[in-house]
Order: C-alpha cells, then sequence, then structure tokens
RNA sequence: CGGGACGUGGCGCAGUCCGGUAGCGCGCCUGAAUGGGGUUCAGGAGGUCGCGGGUUCGAAUCCCGCCGUCCCGACCA
C-alpha cells in the first residue's frame, strides 16, 4: 500500500521523480492548453519569495519596475536582425483582434527588448539620463517544442532587466553587477550554487555583444542555465535609435543591456534540493517554515495539546513563517508525508507526553546524519533555538550543494576517451581546454549530448588550463562542458 | 516536422483481440471509532468510454476520418 504512494526514486528515473515532485508538493498542474502550466498557490507562494528577493536587490542597486504591453508590432521585432532570426521562429502571432484581421500583426512578445527600446527611446534625451535602469516582472510565449514544468513552458513568469549607459564600460559593469547579483541570489536564498562565465559566440542571447550566464548543477548532473545577463553593446540603440546628449553636445547611442531569471529557477530548486520524500526547501524561500503537528487522544488531552501548539505559534510568528495543522480529520503521519513532501524544513510535534514535560518534539525535514534529524527540546527554549535551526539548515544546503558541485566537477580533462566515460558514466562538469571551433563542439554533442556551457570567469576558472583541446587542436581558453537542460 | 505509444469518473488503470450498454485502486462526501509515521469499518456521490461518421438488433470494443496528449529526436530561459 505504502508503497503505491511513494515516489520515483531518483537513482530508477529522475525525469518521473521531478514531475512527481511537481504534483505531489502541489508546485505546478498541467493545462487544458499545451505546453502551459498552472502555478498553485504553493509554487506561487515559493516564487513571490523569490521575487520579494530579487526585486529588493535590483532596487537596492538603483533599478526601477516598469511594466510594458505583451503585444509587439510585429515590423519591431523586426527591426534588429539578429535578434528576429533568433526569436522568430518561437513567437506566437495575433492576427485577429474585435473579429477582425489586424493590419499588422502583432506578436506575443518573446522578450521585451523590441517594444521597450523605442518606447525608452524617448525617455532618453540627455547624459543626464543615464543610466537608465529599468526592470519589469512579467510573462513572455515562447513556442517551445518539447515542454516541462518550469523548466520549458510555452508561457513563462520572469523579470526583465533593460538598461541603457553613456559609456561600453557602465554596459559592461552593469552587465557583470546583475550576474553577481544573480550569483548571490541563488547561493544566499536558493542555497543553489552556480557557476558564472561567459557563453560562447554562438549561443549567445540573439542581438547581444556577450552574454555571461549562471549555470547550475542538478542531482542528476545535468546543468541548468538558471540566468542570463547579456552587454547589448549598440545593437539595439543603432537598431532603435537610442540617442543621448553627451556633454558636448555631441548625440551617441546609447549602449545597453538586458537580464533575466525566470520561473525556471523553480525548476532548479526542486532538481537541488529535493529528495526521494519530495521537495526539499531552503527555508529562507520556504512559505512555510516550520509545521506544528498536535497529537492527542482524549479531549482532555487535545485542549492541552492545542494550548501548547497555539502558544509556540504565537511565539514563533514575526520570526518564522508557521503553520499549525490542527485538522482532526487526518492522523499524524498522513500530516508528516504531506508536508515532507511540500518541503517544509521543520515539524515541530507536540504530543501529550511532550506538554507534560514541557518539551517539544523537533524533525528536520533533512540531515546529514540520520540520527540529527529527530531530538527533543525544551518548550521553553524553542522559540530560540528553531528560527536558529532554520539559518543552520540554510546554510547546510549550500554547503551540500557545493559539495556536490565539486564532487562531480572534473578539470584538466584532456582525453577525449575520458570525457566520453565521464558523461556516459556519473556526468558533471568537465573543465578542458578548448580550440574555440564550433564544429568541435557540434561532434561532442553529437558524440555525447554535452555542449560547452560557459567559458568560467575568474571564481571558477582553474589555475591552468591544458594545452590542447580535446579534439587535439591547440586550445585557446578554458571552457565547462556538461549535459543540460 | 521524423520515430514510438496512448486517449475510459478528479488522478492512475483494467475491460478492446473474441460486440450485449462499464469496473478496480487512490482521492472525494457522510457517520462512528482511531490518533507519537500514509488508521479502520459502514454507507454514498461521480463516467453520453477524445470527436465525427459507418457496420450491426446492439459498439468503449469492429471499420474510416479527424482532434489531442505523452515519450525519443531537431529547437530552447
Amino acid at each position: 500500500m505504502a508503497e503505491d504512494k511513494a515516489l520515483t526514486a531518483r537513482s530508477e528515473d529522475f525525469s518521473a521523480w521531478y514531475n512527481e515532485v511537481v504534483q505531489r508538493a502541489e508546485l505546478a498542474g498541467y493545462s487544458p492548453v499545451r505546453g502551459c502550466m498552472v502555478i498553485r498557490p504553493h509554487g506561487y507562494a515559493i516564487w513571490e519569495l523569490m521575487q520579494a528577493a530579487l526585486d529588493r536587490m535590483f532596487k537596492e542597486t538603483g533599478h526601477q519596475n516598469a511594466y510594458f504591453p505583451l503585444f509587439i508590432p510585429q515590423s519591431f521585432l523586426q527591426r534588429e536582425a539578429e535578434h528576429v532570426e533568433g526569436f522568430a521562429p518561437e513567437t506566437a502571432l495575433v492576427t485577429h483582434g474585435g473579429g477582425k484581421q489586424l493590419e499588422e500583426p502583432l506578436v506575443v512578445r518573446p522578450t521585451s527588448e523590441a517594444i521597450i527600446w523605442p518606447i525608452m527611446a524617448d525617455w532618453i534625451q540627455s547624459y543626464r539620463d543615464l543610466p537608465m535602469l529599468i526592470n519589469q516582472w512579467a510573462n513572455v510565449v515562447r513556442w517551445e517544442m518539447r515542454t516541462r514544468p518550469f523548466l520549458r513552458t510555452l508561457e513563462f513568469l520572469w523579470q526583465e532587466g533593460h538598461t541603457a549607459h553613456a559609456t561600453e564600460e557602465d554596459a559592461e559593469a552593469e552587465t557583470l553587477l546583475i550576474l553577481g547579483i544573480y550569483r548571490k541570489f541563488m547561493e544566499e536564498w536558493m542555497a543553489m550554487p552556480p557557476l558564472t562565465g561567459v557563453k560562447t559566440e554562438w549561443d549567445r542571447f540573439a542581438g547581444a555583444v556577450r552574454t555571461y550566464a549562471c549555470e547550475a548543477l542538478m542531482q542528476d548532473n545535468w546543468a541548468l542555465q538558471a540566468g542570463t545577463s547579456h552587454n547589448l553593446g549598440q545593437n539595439f540603440a543603432r537598431a532603435f535609435d537610442v540617442k543621448y546628449q553627451t556633454e558636448e553636445g555631441e548625440h551617441e547611442y546609447v549602449w545597453s543591456t538586458s537580464w533575466g531569471v525566470s520561473t525556471r529557477l523553480l525548476g532548479g530548486l526542486v532538481m537541488t534540493h529535493g529528495d526521494d520524500l519530495g521537495l526539499v526547501l531552503p527555508p529562507r524561500l520556504a512559505p512555510i517554515q516550520l509545521v506544528i503537528v498536535p497529537i492527542w487522544k482524549s479531549d482532555r488531552q487535545r485542549t492541552e495539546v492545542l494550548e501548547a501548539s497555539a502558544r509556540l505559534k504565537s511565539q514563533l510568528e514575526g520570526n518564522v513563517r508557521v503553520r499549525l495543522d490542527d485538522r482532526d480529520t487526518l492522523n499524524p503521519g498522513a500530516k508528516y508525508y504531506e508536508w515532507e513532501g511540500k518541503g517544509v524544513p521543520i515539524r515541530v510535534e507536540i504530543g501529550p507526553n511532550d506538554v507534560e514535560k514541557g518539551q517539544v518534539t523537533v524533525v528536520r525535514r533533512f540531515a546529514g546524519e540520520a540520527k540529527l534529524r529527530k531530538r527533543v527540546i525544551a518548550a521553553s527554549e524553542a522559540p530560540v533555538s528553531l528560527a536558529k535551526l532554520l539559518e543552520e539548515m540554510q546554510q547546510e544546503l549550500l554547503d551540500a550543494a557545493i559539495r556536490r558541485r565539486e564532487e562531480h566537477s572534473y578539470r584538466g580533462v584532456t582525453d577525449y576517451e575520458e570525457f566520453k566515460k565521464i558523461i556516459a558514466s556519473v556526468g558533471g562538469f568537465i573543465y578542458t581546454g578548448y580550440c574555440g571551433a564550433k564544429e568541435c563542439e557540434t561532434r561532442v554533442k553529437d558524440d555525447t549530448k554535452a555542449t560547452v556551457r560557459l567559458i568560467p570567469n575568474e571564481d571558477f576558472a582553474s589555475e591552468s588550463y591544458p594545452e590542447r583541446c580535446i579534439c587535439g587542436r591547440k586550445a585557446v581558453q578554458e571552457v565547462v562542458w556538461a549535459r543540460a537542460y
């Protein structure tokens, strides 16, 4: 009976496990529209916590939120040659409105550069208007062939930053600032430590001069591109005629950037921390950080236990997002499974025994060692020590994720046979020298499905890298390979 | 768009070969007992079997057409 309710093990079928966790944790559901998902309250609550944290970081660095239209005149998208080439194949097009055919079809935004720049062009007159630092929270649509909840859906939620600067250096600094914010957010909030670096030229955002990315390693040792920050140079400024007047009275094109993270991060969260019982949430992103499960038999015990539970709840409120599960239609075991599946970091059990002894039973959602999972503490110290425990657990998740990433990182690989063996067996991030040729990557991809994820930046680059590419030619740079979502 | 499979209560499936008007598990509702790891018993609600046409006395089942979904590729935050 219990077996029927268990999730598919990660080791058995990671994809099946992922889909089941998304359902079990009530993060998202399927919809009548192919490839579109419904984000359920628990999933959306996590997204709101992510938004709040990121939004604060953006504002602390001088960015402002605005909102631009969902629809883009088709001709606008076509103004930047590479941009249209990159996005046109995957756009949805509105051809009719109000029962009539439109004079010009409207593209449902796949990203907003093509509608934002014509508008921002009017906002920018002088060097005094720069930098212009704008962010929007929005939905976008990309007509993907194969979809998976959170990881790839036709419609998804994201934030997209769009900034304009007076100089190339300022734009580059902005691009890197945001890359740093993304990394910090992923580490400190998601406990999902990414590699950061630069994309190869053919893997850049359509229309960008340079694309920086965060790549995180999932538990199946596939990489997930979790955030990108693009230096657009003057490409979009030229395409949309975005000029400003300099101090000297000259007219110059602005230098711009764009950057985004999406609800894909939720998929990353699942695949970074989840286990065979379900979702595991880092405390800082847990909508419910602590659930109190009261246990009783007689009516008198019920009263006592609920009293003690309510007391603890009120002591924690304000510091901890706490929920008292006093439903009397489920027995305690059923509640344990439900909250574990949803990833709640701490469960506190309060039963007649605990009340009598002035204690509570604390059960962690995860622990390095099984014996640490469950323990008893005095009720009087619970408010302080439980808040502290949440912080410790946040740190433990990050430490474990970094350890896992490093255990599955292979540096200085030169032999292609060895490369293939790593990919075919465990997989992970493989650091090699690289000749820089696209054909080289194509061959590796055909052989192994692995691709160049990025050229690591200084925080991740090896002290030195091999002289030879895995294809045997002279290496001109170090790159990191992995199979990717 | 190429290769494979599948559409039957909310979810997962059986029944289809060999036509006779639908069944199981989970979930849901009611009641009682139970309650420290998915509790049990009793009662109950819920399906024009993806859509359209055909064969037949009779179609979930056979035939034709269409639509949709999922998996493997190509594409991708």
